[in-house]
DNA sequence: TTTATCAACTTATTATAACAAGTTAAGAAT
DNA sequence: ATTCTTAACTTGTTATAATAAGTTGATAAA
């Protein structure tokens, strides 16, 4: 939730790099500048600038090849539930459209929820979000989010249609995803999904629990994620 | 394919600290010792220490807490396909059997595979394994595994039923997976899938596809994987 | 022409050093 | 007893330095 008052010097430098990976600056396939040469250009030294590079290897935007150096490795990533980054960002919701099923509402925890959750999470309730996502027009995502009502003054109120949640929760309360766990299964749908996503009652659905971790110690996003695979997959890299 | 001749200080100290962890000297919530700690025991200095403390981190093996230490992570993991390690690893391989379908057979590409191959890869034809695990004596995936035939001689003739076929690759062949990219997807069990799964035809399956990349570049290991997810769930962490 | 060697790159490894910043618990002040 | 301060930890950041090892293309030798 606190933002440090200092960003360190290799975190500006990922910063940099993966909005010029994103941006197009650099391609698939191409070469970073050299160690040396970022240090040069951004006036940092070798080991501030491997952090960086390290981190990046790490998110998946580079491989490292001793002797040759940092190549591009964007992936072409069809409708990427990207790992950290939620569904809008890994598509880069350009035709995603998003539709509020029930408005962010403050409620006491279902009895039977599908993670484990702390006494402060139980006593400060969560917040409440269901989300049918479009793809073209059709829908694809119907998920159920829950978060506990802790630090998120007036998150009632916020108008976020076509946006991200994870997006939202950074802009205005400073709250990053840092990693998560997840269970995949393949059921059938009922009838309620069914009439949701556009199937029949039995087709099959990609169902995910997610709990994701956040900056902010001992809170967490839960989100429950219906998929209509039919016509795109879930990827993901690792 | 090639194992360097010396292996690096940071991971030496990486696979001690594995293999605590995952024997238990270490358990879930404990602290490790201090980086300075593990600098006088293992005689690194700092720098070399906290690589492979990043490296554990991860992996998801710790989370480190600055001020604090580095705290154990070790995820209850159901059916867990840990991305990299592959079904075997993940499970501990416990209650885990190995039913070789399709024996190790060397044969020419697909004309529709899933992935995009390169010309090498073609020309070499392809090694094809098809095997159905099943935990607890119930049948819980099938997959089918290609990978092209450079540089692994005698395979078709290797034994390792109940053993990771990944695990296989790193013993013989020095071959590791450094990471990959799948795709998912629920879809309705065809009679063929259905029989070996031991499902009724039109019950839900997850599908995967994987390509995963290893150290030996060029060379990639694809895997079509059909999951039986009535009583298990795919785990991931990210 | 072809092959072999080598110089000039690249990243990888490792050590030393100093200071910043978060955490904790003991002890002092209230 | 309670609160506050502080000392002694912890990990985080950053700089400097030297050597190892993989890659590539130019050059020399065959």
């Amino acid at each position: 939730m606190i933002s440090p008052r200092t960003i360190p010097q290799h975190r500006k430098l990922y910063e940099i790099l993966r909005k010029h990976i994103l941006d197009g600056v650099y391609r698939e396939g191409d070469l970073l500048p050299s160690e040396n040469e970022l240090c040069q250009l951004y006036g940092m030294t070798r080991p501030t600038v491997r952090q960086s590079l390290s981190t990046l290897a790490n998110d998946g935007y580079i491989r490292k090849h001793q002797g040759k150096g940092s190549i591009v490795h964007q992936l072409p990533r069809e409708i990427g539930i990207l790992s950290v980054s939620g569904t809008t960002s890994a598509l880069g919701d350009r035709n995603l459209k998003t539709k509020i099923i029930v408005k962010p509402v403050l409620m006491p925890w279902p009895d039977d929820f599908m993670f484990k959750l702390s006494e402060l999470e139980i006593e400060s309730g969560c917040i409440h979000i269901e989300r049918l996502r479009l793809l073209d027009d059709v829908p694809v995502f119907y998920d159920i989010n829950n978060i506990a009502n802790i630090n998120l003054p007036r998150i009632t109120a916020r108008q976020f249609e076509n946006r991200s949640l994870i997006e939202m929760l950074r802009d205005n309360y400073h709250i990053e995803i840092k990693g998560g766990e997840q269970r995949i299964k393949a059921i059938t749908a009922s009838l309620t999904i069914g009439r949701f996503l556009n199937l029949k009652k039995g087709q099959p659905v990609l169902h995910l629990e997610r709990k994701m971790e956040t900056n902010n110690p001992g809170l967490f996003l839960y989100s429950e994620i219906f998929c209509n695979t039919e016509k795109y997959s879930i990827f993901g890299e690792f």
